[in-house]
DNA sequence: AAGCTGTATCGAAGTTCATCTATGCAGCGT
DNA sequence: ACGCTGCATAGATGAACTTCGATACAGCTT
């Protein structure tokens, strides 16, 4: 349960530290810049929804090219978000031939998850 | 710039809604927009802090003046962060006499965290 | 080699955001 | 009633973000 593709990003430091905190322990400010950088990337309908895409879709990879069309928004733009994601360790890219195919990286929403979800915690039973 | 007035917010729709997709099944335009605000709201190292220590205070209400301090920020700025986290559901607050008191929602990080799980779907057991 | 297609990068334009100071409002104490 | 303290709102400013068209790059195909 610790090693991944780290990919193009190091704010997964925060992510994939030994516990989740927001919901435990104050966050300190270095950790709340790393996670603050992955939920403001999950902070776009258009990347929700291209990260849906490529979660949901038949096997685990998502072609851009079957991505681009299903938005209203230029090749570019689609490309830029995709980018976004994928520096906040959410996706990865590889290149097979001319196209290029993305998929999740499960690990990273896991530790979203993780962090928000709250423990109940024993203290918080007690006094 | 003129429907600030969303109450406490209706995007909650996305996030109470019967079952989380995002990782389920493609979201729809909608649904992205009213999700990807409470995600904005988490997307500054600020309002993190701020609902950590507001998440993980003793008792479960922190007062406005407890937390202004803790950041090198103006009162004002403070007070807009937690407006945000307030208008996204994530948090609420009660007037007590002079002083205002915080306390997290937890139903909506609960929303949040199921969201971002992914049910272990039979296909991947096949990988 | 040349041209074509898919994707990424660049630079610009308009919008949104974070932050500040100044000010308003609410409740308490004298 | 008056002033003081805690918090919220208003307006301004500079930075960041989203989007675009133009262009560069990568890999096929002919």
């Amino acid at each position: 349960m610790s090693n991944q593709e780290v990919g193009v990003t190091d704010l997964q430091g925060a992510v994939t530290d030994c516990c989740p905190r927001l919901l435990k322990e104050p966050l300190e400010d270095g950790e709340a810049v790393e996670l603050a950088r992955v939920f403001k990337a999950l902070g776009d309908p258009v990347r929700l929804r291209l990260l849906s895409m490529i979660a949901t879709c038949d096997g685990d990879e998502v072609c851009v090219c079957d991505l681009t069309p299903a938005f209203d928004l230029s090749q570019p733009t689609i490309s830029h978000h995709l980018k976004l994601l994928r520096e906040a360790g959410l996706i990865s890219s590889v290149r097979r031939g001319t196209w290029v195919y993305y998929r999740l990286i499960p690990e990273t929403t896991d530790r979203l998850a993780a962090i928000l979800t709250r423990s109940l915690k024993p203290e918080e039973a007690g006094s």
